[in-house]
DNA sequence: AGCCTAATTTTAAGTCGCAAACTAAGGTCC
DNA sequence: GGACCTTAGTTTGCGACTTAAAATTAGGCT
């Protein structure tokens, strides 16, 4: 409650950090605004701001005329100022990402995978980053960091831990292993791929300018990354957002993780079409799962049976949801995922209303519901933001020479 | 995501905060022992606690021997520095107590209330807490402030707005009430009763040590105070936490907001009893919820039926604490509220296994679920908590002459 | 009385942000 | 085309901070 805490010049390094957030965050801006926007004086915006551009972290990109005197010269940061990698464990394959600093995309490198040990998936990981690195021509030294999207939680710790049931994962030291297959000491930043998605969301999708969200995905699996105080929140152990194995009918369908009633048993791709195969009485034809969801979504206007499974399906998505309103009491929810987006695109008006026959009305009228921007390949970038972020937070410490 | 921050002699505050703090919650402690648990130099220590021994908020409290050296001056927190007031407004009457700094019951004030007019109940207010003040003989001029605790939620901003339904409170600006209806101008906190419950056990009771708690609030009605990274979340409104309302059984039970299978139509001693009677076939003895409840709890050794109610009770308080586990992921539960700990003591054991069977094995790991040490009396205090989280806070701004 | 140890306080830097004074860079007007 | 206005950004001088190091206390021991 009152543990270890300092402060010398942590001043600075905090100035350094929001003026170089705010202007990574709200486009080129001149100094006056951002003294404006910081509540910092003048003075000490030109004195920070001098360094960042001493430093290389910011450059100024052309004037704008004031209406009548000098003109106010922009600062952006720069872009080229060093290179993240965005890892996309998925459970078929991973996708390895390099971005710039303003994370736009340089280059990018699919492999399928069929699950395999732990070590290989980090050998393959080590040797991919290398190569994406090295296809696109940049110098080795201005990667920042590698962050990596897993499909499991990710306990956080001196070393990140990863427990992903659906590959086969249980207590996998990701981070050492993908550190002693690489020669590159790049810092690794290990993460739930839910919160990455939820933190790429935050950034560039329908998450910013918001500070209590919570984004929902829905694949075949259910998720949420929870977005409190402008922060993905991780919990004690960073477990926290465990959405998808809520209990929302109590003693109702067993899910894969061994419970009953899990929300994901009703509103994740495998539980709906295993409900829809039930409410046929028999078999759904072959397909992925993807274009199968996709099939019972177009059969609804001319299938009473498809139609109600789905209607079923917004009732309990609606449920879920009203239940992350009335505990979180976010200002918004953004739905994601490639089922998320599937069944909001035909249903959000019907899983609105569920949600608001289930949630209080107080938190029920603070919240906009909206469907997510960046589709399920954000998990790579939002695990390239995870270098960037630690960036911004210590703003690249002054003197590192 | 980038707003307004500034950085002056906001240092000085943080370091006085921190250092008041550490006094505050960690007994008496020598300015060498500060200087360690601060991480703070023995000099600042030294410079900052003589400026808090001048304010008059800090006194010396005896010494102790160091091996072979001059001993070490013990510091404390002033108790007599100022007082503070809690108020619990309840669903039948308020209470109203009056504290010392270390938390200290100097008097307290009963007063049953039929439900009334907000008005009404604001003037009730201010007339109680003048008259608890005197009663002790106490200046007023030492009151810091009033903490007010309601039964509903609350909408923080320029002034509180106070949501009750139970007592018929819609948009209440009970603030700006008590203010006018009082004539002395303290601060007044006002702040959802669950939640000022919860802060009391994280400072006295269960919840001590612990960062990231939730605290369950089990009774007529049913609630929560999450606790993340050490503080009270209050999401976007205020209005998090509203544990009761969330959905555990889709389409079940009607409870008395409105929807269908909120866990507090399962859990509630409204829901239980209930349930009770509907099993049993008839009529319940008469008497108050709290001692009916304490009945079913008595005879459920000798009647299967009033078992099988508890049994099922269990179940679905394990399922609604799993949730709590899976979303929050925290390092510990706190079962309090009346019936939470009527519960509690005779069926821990069923509500522990009930939560193992429907939280990931992950977070589940992680908690301890224990009972709350405070009762439901703590309300008075956990408001009277809130006047001096704000003055450890901003630890009574330096210079206020 | 004199010495030893360990806790505080003083002293002497070195940082930082800010208000005010000052310089730079355009535009306007006569 | 030069005096003057307006706004942006820099420099200067100051007060407030924290800290390492030196100095000072306060007991205990011999």
């Amino acid at each position: 409650m009152a543990p270890k805490r300092t402060t010398v010049r942590d001043l600075r390094r905090q100035n350094r950090s929001t003026l170089l957030s705010t202007l990574f965050f709200d486009g080129p801006l001149s100094r006056y605004e951002l003294s404006r926007l910081s509540g910092l004086s003048a003075a000490t915006v030109s004195n920070v701001t001098g360094e960042l551009v001493d430093d290389g972290l910011v450059v100024e990109a052309g004037s704008v005329d004031s209406d009548g005197g000098r003109p106010r010269v922009l600062l952006r940061v720069n872009p080229a100022f060093g290179h993240v990698v965005g890892v996309d464990v998925g459970e078929t394959g991973i996708k390895v990402e390099l971005f710039d600093l303003s994370l736009t995309q340089l280059a990018a490198f699919d492999h399928a995978l069929s699950p395999s040990s732990p070590t290989a998936v980090a050998s393959l990981i080590a040797s991919a980053v290398r190569d994406v690195v090295d296809s696109a021509g940049v110098p080795a030294s201005t990667v920042l960091g590698v962050g990596i999207g897993v499909p499991g939680t990710v306990e956080q710790g001196a070393t990140a831990v990863v427990h992903a049931p659906t590959i086969g994962w249980d207590g996998v030291r990701l981070e050492e292993l993908v550190a002693s297959a690489s020669e590159s000491a790049w810092p690794l930043y290990v993460e739930n791929g839910a919160k990455t998605q939820g933190q790429a969301e935050m950034w560039f999708g329908a998450g910013r300018g918001a500070s209590h969200v919570v984004i929902a995905l829905i694949g075949s699996g259910v998720g949420a990354a929870v977005v409190t105080d402008g922060g993905v929140y991780r919990g004690a152990t960073s477990s926290a957002g465990e959405w998808g194995h809520t209990t929302i009918v109590y003693g109702g369908r067993p899910c894969r993780c061994g419970a009953l009633g899990c929300l994901e048993a009703y509103v994740g791709a495998e539980g709906i079409l295993d409900r829809y195969r039930k409410a046929r009485g028999r078999e759904l034809p072959t397909g992925d799962e993807q274009s199968t969801v996709a099939a019972l979504i177009d059969a609804a206007p001319r299938s009473k049976t498809a139609a109600r499974v789905l209607d079923e399906t917004a009732g309990y998505l609606g449920a879920g949801i009203a239940n992350l309103v009335n505990l979180f009491n976010p200002e918004r929810i953004v739905l994601g995922g490639w089922a998320g987006l599937a069944l909001g695109a035909h249903q959000l008006d019907r899983i609105v209303a569920a949600t608001r026959a289930h949630a209080l009305r107080h938190p029920y009228e603070q919240i906009s519901i909206e469907l997510g921007r960046l589709g399920p390949d954000a998990v790579a970038v939002g695990a390239a933001t995870l270098p960037v972020a630690a960036l911004l937070d210590r703003a690249a410490d002054p003197r590192t020479t």
